[in-house]
DNA sequence: GCAATATAGATCGCGCACGATTCAATCGCT
DNA sequence: AGCGATTGAATCGTGCGCGATCTATATTGC
């Protein structure tokens, strides 16, 4: 195996032992998928995630959309910025409270969504997992989210 | 529930119903974790990733670290550099084959390891996880990158 | 023996993440 | 009404990831 020595310490060390690693290089290997499948979107993964935010519910705000994604504005107004830049959104001052910002799709953002139907089947084909493997995986993950998200 | 027709291509665009997000979400929220431990280190995650895979078998190439991290040179050069110049591990040609680089710790970057020790245990709390668990999750993460980067 | 090819690593450019800071708008309190 | 505190977003700096490209070295084929 990993040690020799046999200490709890060190198997503890030990790079494959680790649930960080599992769980950082398979958001890599997710991410490397979603590359290929969004190039024809022409969105990255964090814009496709954004769009799904904003195709449940149009018109947010930047912090409620961050609320969703756990991502904050540093992070979320360069990447509005793109998709504004690229046609799918719009941004303006909300005019009730102008320290807001509403995010709301445009014509051509809500059209997009249909040719996004065909991800989330090719990635359940690429990750080889039933409906139910795959729920259970990811309600695994989001309870230990909230739990380190407590901390 | 996230729609009102019960329509199943719907649902499967819903944000919180997907497992890509709960790997990212959970993997991000990780890293947050990792990133208040490692900072008395002075380390980043990736950076401590890198140190694991050198605490457990010292003098390896660049191409051989990147294999054990899913990470190629584009990534690690810089990172490697950065490990040097904080006097961790050291950088050169090898003899037999000048194309390849060899990482070696240094005193410090193996004296740092005892450093690290305390990180797993820390993680573990946080995440409050049984190990069987943790486990259970890690080789479920593991079976799935394996057949994501199978693709 | 030498050109064609393959390999290892470095470099460049772009897009996240996020801590820290800044700035304007709004709120709360007296 | 006035003013300090809070809030929402933007900005800045650093460090990944990685596709694409480049360079130097090594290997192969003839």
């Amino acid at each position: 195996m990993t040690t020799h020595n046999g200490n709890d310490t060190d198997n503890a060390l030990a790079l494959e032992s680790q649930l960080c690693f599992a769980l950082y290089s398979t958001q890599l290997a997710m991410n490397k998928l979603y590359r290929g499948l969004l190039r024809e979107l022409e969105l990255t993964y964090p814009q496709y995630l954004t769009m799904l935010v904003l195709w449940q519910r149009d018109r947010q705000t930047v912090s409620e959309i961050g609320e969703h994604l756990y991502l904050d504005s540093a992070t979320l107004t360069p990447l509005l910025k793109r998709l504004e830049a690229a046609g799918l959104i719009t941004r303006q001052r909300s005019r009730q409270d102008e320290r807001q910002v509403e995010i709301a799709l445009t014509e051509k953002g809500r059209s997009l969504r249909e040719r996004a139907k065909a991800v989330p089947h090719a990635v359940g084909c690429a990750g080889q997992c039933s409906p139910e493997e795959a729920a259970e995986l990811r309600d695994a993950l989001h309870g230990l989210r909230q739990r380190l998200d407590g901390q």
